[in-house]
DNA sequence: AAATCAAGTTAGCTACTGCTAACCACGCAA
DNA sequence: TTGCGTGGTTAGCAGTAGCTAACTTGATTT
């Protein structure tokens, strides 16, 4: 089950959920991503039956090593990305959203030598 | 009527298609970008509609000024952000498909930072 | 004239992903 | 115990965008 450029969206969003306040559900969520119920409802469903995330029968919302493994792909490409935007002069703001929309459909290879080019 | 990123995708191959070409048909765009025609044909009907390309009698295509000025817009971005990716080290096919991407969610005050800092 | 081919259209399917309306289930408070 | 709030689910809609099957139409070929 390959996963489409919004599971990746709400694995990101579990991740740094979790980094934040341990004992995340659904609900939290629909407050972070400002999305429905019946959205973010129908979204773990799918995660977890993708076996990226587990749903424990509190509705407590945990990430498996293949979800935390995207997850943390993901964030690390948001991270680098904007961290380019920034260096170029852009302002965080329009930074971050835009490093949300890349970092979806960026290559390995490009993403690797942004990172590069960051680094040096 | 707002282009979503797939009008922008077709503008880009009819601006390019008449680049090369003079006297674009439907079925050129099919097989420049590997669709189907109904596909075209449904995409080109709402281009048309939205005052972007027109389409004469005997099928040919042309972009309005609208159309011009967008697709040019996005001709831009893919020569400038695969530019970039190359300049860091990437290989010029995976740059060009990265830039493809890349070039519908990217804001303007983000590809005028790229622009700019390539061109010091 | 009849057959064929090329270009385009129509109808309708699929998949993804957001939404609302309405419902269920559980816990707490009156 | 009855009622309410919270969290979650089910059912079903909307929009975007790809597809195939089957059709029309006009031109070319035999």
């Amino acid at each position: 089950m390959h996963l489409q450029e919004s599971g990746e969206m709400y694995l990101e969003s579990i991740y740094v959920l979790c980094k934040e306040k341990k004992n995340v559900r659904s609900i939290d969520i629909v407050e972070y991503m400002n999305f429905s119920k019946p959205s973010v409802s129908r979204a773990v469903g799918l995660l977890k039956n993708g076996g990226y995330i587990t749903v424990d029968s509190d509705g407590y919302i945990n990430l498996t090593d293949i979800g935390r493994e995207v997850a943390e792909k993901i964030y690390e490409r948001h991270s680098i990305i904007s961290a380019m935007l920034i260096k170029l002069g852009v302002d965080e703001e329009t930074a971050t959203a835009d490093a949300c929309k890349i970092e979806h459909v960026i290559s390995d290879k490009s993403f690797e030598a942004i990172k590069k080019a960051l680094a040096d």
